[in-house]
DNA sequence: GCTACATGGATTTTT
DNA sequence: TCCATGTAGC
């Protein structure tokens, strides 16, 4: 190699000299306190690489934990990229450069351990991760078994208490049985724990906590770990709990051994507290290592000097903190931006108004901006005025891929297969789709199997091949009640034809028959009919067959005979794994060139050029429940919160308000958040003083409710049609069903402000009228149609007075079909197919 | 056993 | 408004 090709990799290059002395700190314990934008993910890359190439340490010694997965990946690429730029590609042959590099999440990291020492912590192999919606449903089994009301004993409130212990690393004989309530919930708890075991299955909790017993309470396993991973470097130090905290301990030894840790973190960005998260732990780490390096990177590459005074004026209010000022070289920059919006919709109206503008300007394409929220719940408002402007965005987290309701089915197929004694796989697939097992049928087979003391597939295996057998495979004998049973035979029919699917599945897997995940996949919704129970021609059935391929495709990475080399687990296995481990922010990508909707909670280490936090609302953010509980810890999280929020911005930032906002059905008046008052009114914009933002408000929320000012009600049809306006008038519309009430016409959605359900949009009123009218008096016009959906996404259609148009979306209703098409230059129409007379082109 | 409908309850944030 | 759960009727 050429020595200006070795130049290339100067680990310090373009560092300043804090950043510099972070990287090449190479003995005993760093602390690195770094604010926001101030380099911390270049300081973490250039030191990894340091330590390999400069400081000698093998790849195979490092360990480095990440916030998400894809902070992990990210970390990754960058460190390949710099021994790329210093080596050149690899060689094929040659061996990986970075091979045994460890990064990841704590609970990626804790898993691969697990899996490692599925024996020394008393598992069987393959065991699987349950998510919260498993947990929930294991809780409620147990709940019941035990007798307990979930009226009385909420499973949600034993779930939290649970991940409290767990996070804390109380096992149940050590749990807090302080009150009534936490006495229950420590039985819940320890039986929860046995159910557990007993589906072969750990929570994510478990992953961590299971992990740090494992290493206490074993020497050797211990040892190994300490051996292998002796640099260790930990990002969002600020945001680990109490067992995250003991690992790192642990793996990095007593403080007066090696001491080679490396942690990164923001005290003021610490917003996970809810989840057991401490920032006390970086004064713990000081504590507990008094002699340790701190170093302080207050520098700030990302954001204007406008936007960075904003946030310092915000967080300088949390007390216990260590003081920091925020400075940068990137000029003072555009003021921040406040607004005060009518309602939620207006609010969207005014978010996309303003994207618009941006985009006009064509200094920023959609990829520049994000929109930031506290609540999900938010996002529904401005995804409506998205899609009506046709704005291409991306929404993250929302309805989480892996939470609906057919990648469950699926997984909880492969789950089965993976692992036959996961009961809440079982549970959730016996008769999906319907295969003539009811409740009751399931229920006697569950009795009966606790009876014989086996799982549930156990039973199954004894309906199927008799007990003999049964107790031949597994080499301990039943119990003679193995040998009755009171099933009829139709039942056991059902029964054995379900068995003798899954036992198909399992000996072909086991043989080698699939060359992929992916292909196990396809037979088990083949022989199921998965899909032809699924697909009933509508546009909801299309998503969710588009979801099963999108699954299919992750699946179709894990190959190899799905057997994997290492004995102690299989492909299948660790496919699964991945798809618990999963994180919202694994969907984000910069390339995607679409506006960016998330939560603040997610928005964590990401930064876009133009933000806006919507929703400064007393009781959005700072968010109610913090509000109402009194607690200083919980309003200065709420802080932390919108801090993270306002320097995600690098150019300019917006914060918006609305006065009233529907959230749940009903609408309630709101007040500017508290955080307004804790910023200068010389750092804003847009806003004049108090009494007249006020007096403007009250206007224009007059004039809103009378229906007569011309710009607000301009900006209203467009952001949410007449029934927003109609919606304020409405009488009390008993379940909110009815469709006769309201003289403007909008159906269906009686009280949707925003949530679409009128037919038309702007200076669609008469069109609306005639729509809704129609459908009151001609109900079933198209019920010869039946269900099925004549149109979908992306179909291109005419229409007598629009023109053409593409379909945005199909929705089928009892006997209709709803369509929503863009029609160029007129725009978002909803349409009913019965009447508009669309024709597909 | 299945489906359609009614009712009641709930919503912070996530690995 | 939305969802999960419960119930009546087939």
């Amino acid at each position: 190699m050429t020595n200006s090709t070795a130049q290339s990799l100067d680990p310090l290059a373009g560092l300043n000299a804090q950043q510099a002395a972070a990287v090449q700190a190479v003995n005993g314990p760093v602390l690195v306190l770094a604010g926001p934008g101030s380099g911390k993910t270049r300081v973490l890359t250039r030191r990894i690489a340091y330590l390999i190439d400069q400081a000698g340490v093998a790849p195979w010694n490092l360990l480095a934990v990440t916030f998400t997965n894809k902070a992990a990946r990210e970390m990754r690429e960058r460190v390949e990229r710099i021994f790329e730029d210093k080596f050149g590609a690899p060689r094929p042959g040659e061996p990986p450069r970075l091979g045994g590099l460890s990064i990841g999440t704590f609970h990626s990291i804790c898993a691969r351990v697990l899996r490692v020492e599925t024996d020394a912590i008393g598992f069987q192999r393959n065991w699987v991760i349950y998510d919260s919606a498993d947990q929930l449903a294991l809780l409620r089994s147990v709940l019941a078994e035990m007798g307990l009301d979930e009226k009385r004993h909420s499973p949600s409130a034993m779930q939290s208490y649970i991940s409290r212990q767990k996070n804390e690393l109380l096992t149940p004989e050590f749990a807090d049985t302080t009150t009534y309530m936490n006495e229950v919930s420590a039985r819940v708890y320890a039986r929860y724990q046995e159910a557990l075991h007993v589906n072969n299955a750990m929570d994510f909790d478990d992953l961590l906590m299971r992990t740090v017993m494992l290493l206490r309470e074993n020497e050797g396993v211990l040892r190994k770990y300490q051996l292998k991973w002796q640099y260790l470097l930990v990002d969002e130090f600020q945001d680990t709990n109490i067992a995250q905290y003991e690992l790192i301990g642990k793996l990095v030894g007593p403080p007066e051994g090696r001491r080679n840790l490396f942690c990164v973190g923001d005290e003021d960005q610490s917003i996970f507290r809810f989840r057991g998260a401490d920032y006390r732990n970086v004064r713990l780490f000081r504590d507990t290592f008094p002699d340790a390096r701190v170093i302080l990177l207050e520098q700030n590459y990302r954001s204007t000097q406008a936007i960075l005074d904003v946030a310092n004026a915000v967080i300088s209010n949390n007390r216990n903190r260590t003081p920091k000022a925020l400075r940068t070289d990137n000029g003072q920059g555009i003021a921040v931006s406040v607004y005060e919006a009518y309602n939620e919709s207006e609010e969207a109206a005014y978010v996309c108004d303003e994207i618009e503008r941006h985009l006009r300007g064509r200094k920023f394409g959609p990829g520049d901006f994000a929109i930031m929220y506290r609540t999900n719940a938010q996002s529904r408002a401005l995804e409506e005025a998205f899609v009506r402007r046709q704005i291409k965005y991306k929404l993250i987290g929302a309805t989480r891929f892996y939470e609906r309701r057919e990648i469950k089915d699926a997984l909880a197929f492969l789950r089965l297969v993976n692992n036959p004694p996961d009961r809440v796989a079982l549970d959730r697939i016996i008769n999906v789709p319907p295969r003539g097992i009811g409740t009751k049928s399931y229920a006697d087979l569950k009795q009966w199997a606790a009876e014989i003391d086996v799982s549930e597939y156990t039973a199954l295996q004894i309906l199927l091949y008799g007990a003999d057998q049964v107790a031949q495979a597994r080499g301990a004998p039943l119990p003679p009640a193995a040998r009755a049973h009171s099933f009829n035979q139709g039942k056991v029919a059902k029964f054995n034809h379900f068995t003798r699917m899954t036992e198909g599945w399992m000996d072909d897997l086991y043989a080698r028959r699939f060359g992929s995940v992916a292909e196990l996949l396809d037979r088990i919704l083949d022989d199921t009919g998965y899909v032809a129970d699924l697909n009933d021609g509508s546009a909801e059935a299309e998503d969710r067959i588009e979801n099963l391929k999108e699954l299919r495709g992750v699946a179709a990475r894990y190959t190899a005979g799905l057997t994997d080399s290492r004995p102690e687990t299989t492909i299948l296995s660790l496919f699964l794994e991945e798809v618990s481990l999963v994180s919202d922010s694994d969907q984000i990508d910069e390339e995607g060139g679409a506006v960016t909707l998330l939560t603040l909670h997610t928005a964590k280490g990401l930064e876009y050029s133009i933000v806006f936090l919507v929703g400064m609302e007393e009781g959005i953010l700072p968010h109610a429940r913090s509000i109402d509980s009194g607690d200083i810890e919980d309003m200065a999280e709420e802080r932390r919160l919108a801090y993270v929020g306002i320097t995600r911005a690098k150019r300019q930032l917006y914060l918006v308000h609305a006065t009233r906002r529907s959230l749940w059905g009903s609408s309630t008046t709101q007040s500017p958040s508290r955080f307004f008052d804790e910023i200068p009114d010389d750092l804003l914009t847009g806003m004049v003083d108090r009494r007249g933002r006020q007096q403007e408000s009250m206007r224009r929320a007059t004039a809103w409710e009378s229906g007569d000012d011309e710009a607000t009600w301009d900006r209203s049809t467009r952001g949410a049609p007449r029934n927003a306006y109609t919606w304020e008038q409405k009488p009390k519309a008993g379940s909110g069903r009815s469709t006769t009430w309201s003289p403007a016409g909008a159906s269906g959605s009686a009280s949707g402000s925003a949530s679409g359900g009128a037919y038309g949009g702007a200076k669609g009123g008469a069109e609306s009228s005639r729509s809704s009218a129609a459908r009151q008096t001609q109900p079933s016009a198209q019920a010869a149609g039946g269900k099925k959906a004549q149109f979908k996404r992306m179909d291109s259609v005419q229409h007598a007075k629009f023109g053409t148009g593409t379909v945005v979306e199909s929705k089928t209703t009892r006997d209709d079909e709803e369509v929503t098409v863009a029609f160029p230059g007129v725009g978002i129409k909803k349409l009913l197919v019965s009447m508009a007379g669309l024709k597909k082109l």
